[in-house]
DNA sequence: AAACTGTTTTTTCACGATAAAAGACATTAA
DNA sequence: TTAATGTCTTTTATCGTGAAAAAACAGTTT
């Protein structure tokens, strides 16, 4: 099935879900340039969305009038699968197999062989593996294939190296912006979420994962250098599939954290670049450890 | 000329006027395996090589004897610029626009015009703009255009920001390297070349940008972290560009960072992190100032 | 048997083509 | 006369294809 597409139109199932979704709290649509920017989407995407609409019944349109005749049912959705970007596909399809063990570093890559197992084209796995190549998992051999470094202790050591490096720096900076930065009301967000979610840890641990990542992109931001901004892209991509194979305390473990990044919020809100640094250490250095210890102690531990 | 080619045979160009050099050395070729390691290439690409060297008279070819004819005339090599890499080739083009004017932040770069514009196909400009990404002065817009970041005083400042805290870092590292390390042979062959180059400054002094490469990426090595010693490609593209569109007093600025290199050097030599961070600082500074005052000073020099 | 040459298969690189999506232009309603 | 809708054009995303180059396999020579 599905040989020779040129293009899935994930961007569009994607934008008819979200738009179904706007359904429930209006009583009729605002006009096509604004769906547009609402959905992140060209007005050619929200002219389809609407037109789907209409033919389903949800909706009546002429012209500017677009009424909202019925409330979506699940069978309007489309299916979730349906509105992944191919890059996710092949990101995901990647990552399998490379903690799927089995994945010994030193292994070469087949771009051919992926895109055949994956069931997409070979542009689009080169394309995956050079954007892929940044975060320094994968190598590229001149005119010939790629060859895989390997999830190692080695790798988790170089890049909480940098991590520690940028974050204490941006953490720095963060505090020595002036009061009336709008920062300091996305951290006081950011600081009422972690205490509703230290409240109800018990069964909402795994909201955590998002919370960290939204937490530690604000530290970094304060740089204000797209190098560290970027790098926490390598970080971000590395814990998101971290929480996803290690799920060992993963509890204990995010309560842990929320702790620290309460007390880490506090440091920065006390503007003491002593306190900053001691607590963005702290939280760093454990950071570090659990990273570590989720790490497959292989068999070959280079590095001097 | 040259539509609808699928791939140009650059590696066997260019690999073929390597081997071309290597015959005025010897009387007879290597075996075919041994010219591949040789020349970095298959042997399927050696293969072709020798059969075209034959042809030309060049050589007997006869299984493992390869026996050398006649010397090799200018006309037998093929012209220079058919040896580019497709990827060469779009750099320059992409780096001539940017930098000849014209190119303000902000603007919009279009993969399909920028493909036309130098002859290649649309992949090859695709692939080249999410490697060149990297860098820092193009950024992506979801299903969109890549937007032109600009190459700005912000653009430097963040760079050299970044590139101090690695060489720092590294250069502390490459002082603590025990004294069987190899890398204290490599520096001290990089010294004499610094003197060298010194005593002939006033003519030589254009190839000072490799020797200063060359240099500073083995420092960065000494860190044993592939994130600073991969970022240094990105120090490198710029400074390399830098190099040939900066051409006011280079050779006094060369001259200074000789001197600075070898107190440098003299410094690392010494192990006493002090003196090396003292040194190392003093180099930064200047190379930051140069590339500061090379900088067109536009009309929007945002960043607090 | 080890290392080479001869031959065949596989993979990478680059292209043109096509559907999806974005964007530009023309027209019309408020 | 502004901001929407209707229509048309351009660009991006993705594929299949074919030549260049690599790699694997098989047969020879030393």
């Amino acid at each position: 099935m599905g040989q020779g597409m040129s293009k899935s139109n994930n961007v569009y199932k994607d934008a008819y879900n979200r738009c179904l979704r706007m359904l429930d709290e209006t009583r009729s649509l605002p006009s096509e340039p604004e769906l547009g920017t609402l959905l992140g989407v060209s007005r050619t995407t929200v002219r389809s969305i609407l037109s789907r609409m209409e033919e389903t019944g949800l909706i009546a349109w002429n012209k500017r009038a677009k009424t909202v005749l019925r409330d979506p049912r699940p069978d309007d959705f489309f299916p979730e699968e349906e509105t992944d970007t191919l890059a996710e596909i092949i990101e995901r399809s990647f990552m399998r197999r490379l903690l799927a063990g089995g994945a010994e570093a030193g292994m070469q890559i087949n771009e051919l062989e992926l895109a055949r197992e994956i069931g997409v084209g070979t542009t689009s796995v080169r394309e995956f593996l050079i954007r892929f190549s940044r975060f320094g998992l994968i190598e590229k051999r001149r005119n010939s294939h790629w060859v895989l470094k390997g999830f190692t202790r080695a790798f988790a050591l170089e890049l909480t190296e940098i991590r520690e490096m940028f974050e204490l720096r941006s953490a720095a900076a963060f505090a020595a912006l002036p009061p009336d930065s709008p920062v300091w009301a996305d951290l006081d967000r950011l600081e009422e979420q972690h205490r509703v979610l230290q409240r109800d840890i018990a069964t909402r641990f795994n909201e955590f994962s998002e919370l960290d990542e939204r937490f530690h992109r604000l530290i970094h931001r304060a740089s204000l250098n797209r190098f560290i901004v970027d790098f926490y892209d390598v970080i971000a991509m590395i814990f998101h599939y971290h929480y996803q194979w290690n799920k060992a305390q993963e509890r204990e473990r995010n309560a842990v954290a929320i702790g620290e990044h309460l007390a880490y919020i506090e440091a920065l809100k006390s503007r003491d670049l002593g306190k900053v640094d001691t607590a963005c250490r702290k939280h760093l250095k454990s950071a570090r450890q659990t990273l570590l210890t989720s790490i497959p102690e292989s068999r070959s531990s280079q590095k001097s």
